[in-house]
DNA sequence: CCGAGATGTCTTGACGTCGAGATACTTTAC
DNA sequence: GTAAAGTATCTCGACGTCAAGACATCTCGG
């Protein structure tokens, strides 16, 4: 389990840390656990710096890639919404606005239930999604570029195993 | 790259959605990265879910394993907790006045520098955070129960490969 | 049909984080 | 030794999210 200090990373320094501290604690499980955990934040930052070129924020692509996905006429409820991006009502509400104000969406009555709304895509918005989707794609691969498509497809394998029963449980 | 119904997750609904809709991208990335996002909003949860039995946040547990893991005195100033958590100064600052008032670390002056703060890890503040972590490790050992350990192994390297470049790039 | 409960959306207030700036002290260069 | 630049921490206002609840509408049993 040595490596060449070129090729340690800040788990390794974690762990080292946690084992000198208790030894008596078996810390194997943030060999993966923990690593997975500190790539998805630099994902995150990568992916907002991605946006940031198209004007985008990471929760305004997240909205508009759901509407973008569901395909024409991108249109899906609030409700439909907020289970695709889990977040609460309150906070789709106030997206919803912002976006609406920012023309990328547009709010209209659900024909089938007046207590509905269908937030529509509008070609501004579909634009913009479009273009950060391909740009976050090519800056992923970029990422993924020293991974064989092998292994590639293993790791997808067994992150789908340990996901797997994440989501099972809501339903 | 079928899979039983049994067997899919989120993620590959997101791909296929994608592809569907733009069959011109090569969305193959989100195989492993998506799944790395999903997987660690996942574990965020469990994570919580495992301090709650502790009375603790995920965000108390942050800065009092950081301490913990500095070794005795179990002291570090707010300087190297904000490095340590990745959070800004004013939110640490409010942080470590609302464990102080649970009692959980206290603020000692710098002896070496007048102008610095030492944060230091109660009695309480160590029973906690060492009880959460053990609960935390026995519950990660249970979700990576069905991977093998060759595989745990394979898995860790080729993340430590991909979080390598983001390590390096700041410092 | 009618009423009770379910559902869909929005409103509101509290809270944690951020980021810019303020303040106090230290280090460096001359 | 002193002034300028750097560093450590805290303060404060803005903002996004959440959770609970309000309100309108729908659904379904009787």
């Amino acid at each position: 389990m040595a490596y060449p200090r070129a090729m340690r990373d800040e788990v390794d320094r974690l762990i080292e840390a946690w084992r000198r501290e208790r030894p008596d604690l078996d810390v194997a499980p943030m060999e993966v656990l923990s690593r997975v955990t500190r790539l998805a934040r630099h994902l995150d930052r990568a992916r907002s710096h991605a946006f940031e070129t198209h004007g985008l924020e990471s929760w305004e692509f997240d909205v508009l890639a759901a509407l973008r996905r569901a395909g024409k006429p991108y249109q899906l409820s609030p409700g439909r919404l907020l289970k695709e991006t889990l977040v609460t009502s309150g906070t789709m509400t106030n997206r919803v606005d912002r976006l609406t104000a920012r023309g990328l969406v547009e709010r209209l009555p659900d024909p089938a239930d007046r207590r509905g709304v269908l937030v529509q895509l509008t070609d501004a918005g579909r634009d913009s999604v479009d273009a950060a989707m391909a740009d976050l794609l090519a800056h992923e691969r970029t990422l993924l570029g020293s991974i064989s498509e092998r292994d590639q497809a293993k790791i997808a394998r067994v992150l789908r195993e340990l996901v797997g029963p994440f989501d099972q449980e809501n339903h």
